[in-house]
DNA sequence: TAAGATTGAGCAATCAATCTTC
DNA sequence: GAAGATTGATTGCTCAATCTTA
């Protein structure tokens, strides 16, 4: 038999889950907003700027995103000329994602945000709820990993 | 003075939250597509479904969205046949979004899926885990809030 | 003036398909 | 055939502006 209804506390846990996830989504953009890149974006930056010219499909298996995702934040990064794509000598099918000045910066001053922002909203969590927070949502990704995703 | 340093608990904590909400996204949209309504749709039907007829303002303040965001859901569920807009009679710049016999089906099987989603996800966590999530979580929410959003 | 609905522009993500090179 | 990158089509979300009616 198939249950016919809901626990209302998993409801609770599933509803809290999503609202944080737009809502910080919501005020981080809105903070980053000023500074010209968004958290996305910001993320790709900080990523290459701590680990170095990186190919386009390293990008995507770094953050789990889809090929396409990745495709597009450097679309808009290169426009906004934070990055560019420049060949690999290696592998003439990959292009290798490099920071231009710009980019450097940018990804500083991102990165300053972020810290800031991160702080701030947990700084409601004590050490050790941040703990068992970390730990709680450790089995319920194990657990989507188990169900295909 | 800012701190440059991110705690990595905190840093954690955020890419986990993250994390929970784009795979479970993905996860539940691949469920539901077969189905024909994505959750996202879904949820609107749902509470249609429960609290009957509503203007879009409704809808929207319930799930704490943008407008925008309402108008394109319905135009979506409108084009496959599961609500319809109906004139407010009442008030002559408001229209009550109906669900079609299409629609109300439509809603229970959505609900269905979606009960089952949330109970095999859920499954990893014990009811006191289940509960102590929630309370960390409302903590959180309220600190978001508290900062603008 | 404000409220209800819509529209325009843009971002971030998905899947599926394509093209080139390995 | 498989891997790296891109593109097309779609969804869901944001903000800001507009139009009509209250």
């Amino acid at each position: 038999m198939v249950p016919h209804n809901l626990d209302p506390e998993l409801e609770a846990a599933s509803e809290a889950l999503r609202d944080f996830y737009l809502r910080s989504h919501r005020l981080v953009d809105r903070r980053m907003s000023g500074e010209g890149v968004s958290f996305a974006r910001a993320k790709v930056l900080m990523l290459i700027a701590r680990e170095g010219a990186m190919r386009s499909t390293d990008v995507a298996s770094f953050f789990g995103y889809a090929p396409r995702t990745v495709t597009e934040a450097i679309d808009g990064l290169e426009r906004d000329g934070l990055v560019r794509r420049e060949p690999d000598p290696a592998d003439r099918r990959a292009k290798r994602i490099v920071l231009t000045p710009a980019g450097e910066a940018a990804a500083i001053a991102a990165g300053a945000l972020r810290i800031a922002f991160i702080n701030d909203v947990f700084s409601a969590l004590s050490a050790e709820e941040c703990e068992t927070l970390v730990g709680l949502l450790g089995k319920l990704n194990a657990r989507l990993g188990e169900l295909g995703g």
